[in-house]
DNA sequence: AGCATGAGTTGTATTTGCCAACCATTGCCG
DNA sequence: CGGCAATGGTTGGCAAATACAACTCATGCT
């Protein structure tokens, strides 16, 4: 015992909560967000599912993409991506353009109108973790965003 | 303008991503993983709902507490509570003991079997965790830790 | 005693998601 | 060329999760 204190004094030079204490608070953590995550764009935003608005935001940040492909990004089953797109077009937020190339696919894009409604929730949304984050530095904000992209490629790496 | 660029090229050597960038990540990369979550949860453990696990976790990690408390900790309807806990006690994971004092309420506590169960669940999530952090030093894992509790408790403060 | 409050349950409807079966198009290989 | 496997997508059927509302029962205050 007394050969890991010297290890971790000598190699890390403070005390270090222990590698499992952070994973463990990592996993409770993220376990958390997740299971309110939900709840809370539902109560935010009635008009627009998180699903919903997730699909949309990926075709307008991606210029238009494949229903196959919001798929396999989101870990969704494909019936449920089309029924979702179903429901978005219906709602008139996004359209089909058939692939001249493959009639297979269809490259779907943001309406005029999703475009105008993805907007406003974004707005807000963005308000809301503005709040949240009102008291973060930078610093802090900046090395946050980076942790959070780095866990989440690592997770799509290894499913 | 100057100066932020020089401010940033010395204290931070690189390209600054500006404040709003990060918010934008953040939003995006924690939806991203909220929509993952639940499916990954779901493959890996068949036996106990990501949910299910969260409460079991809960009460075990708070020696017993009421629905009503699982509930307004996890932003979820009490008959969603109650559902949940009547599936977790016929599976025998968990068991209600009335409150001498006021017959009222039930305090919930996971049983010799749930504790089992748990426990197993926790440590292939943990060890999934693990793989997944693998190449992160203890540094960045403890900040990130420190990072997503101070998330989370200013969502807890803010709804 | 009487009524408001709080804890939980149950009925009902909606949403979300999975799986499997299916259709249409494409591309490849014999 | 002709069949056949692979790909993109839709549809039907189903189960789980959840919200909302109406209800019961115990408590506690006036």
């Amino acid at each position: 015992m007394l050969y890991v204190v010297l290890y971790n004094y000598i190699y890390e030079r403070q005390p270090v909560p222990h590698r499992d204490d952070s994973v463990e608070t990592i996993q409770q953590e993220m376990t958390a967000f997740a299971r309110r995550a939900r709840a809370t764009a539902a109560r935010m935003h009635p008009e627009l599912s998180l699903v919903s608005y997730t699909l949309l935001a990926h075709l307008d940040d991606q210029r238009g993409c494949r229903a196959t492909d919001l798929a396999a990004h989101y870990f969704l089953d494909k019936s449920t991506v089309s029924r979702q797109i179903a429901a978005l077009e219906k709602l008139g937020f996004v359209e089909r353009r058939v692939d001249p190339d493959d009639h297979r696919v269809q490259v779907l894009h943001p309406t005029e109108k999703g475009a105008q409604v993805l907007a406003n929730v974004t707005a807000s949304r963005r308000q809301a973790f503005h709040e949240r984050l009102a008291d973060w530095d930078e610093a802090d904000l900046d090395r946050f965003a980076t942790y959070l992209r780095r866990y989440n490629a690592a997770q799509e790496r290894l499913g």
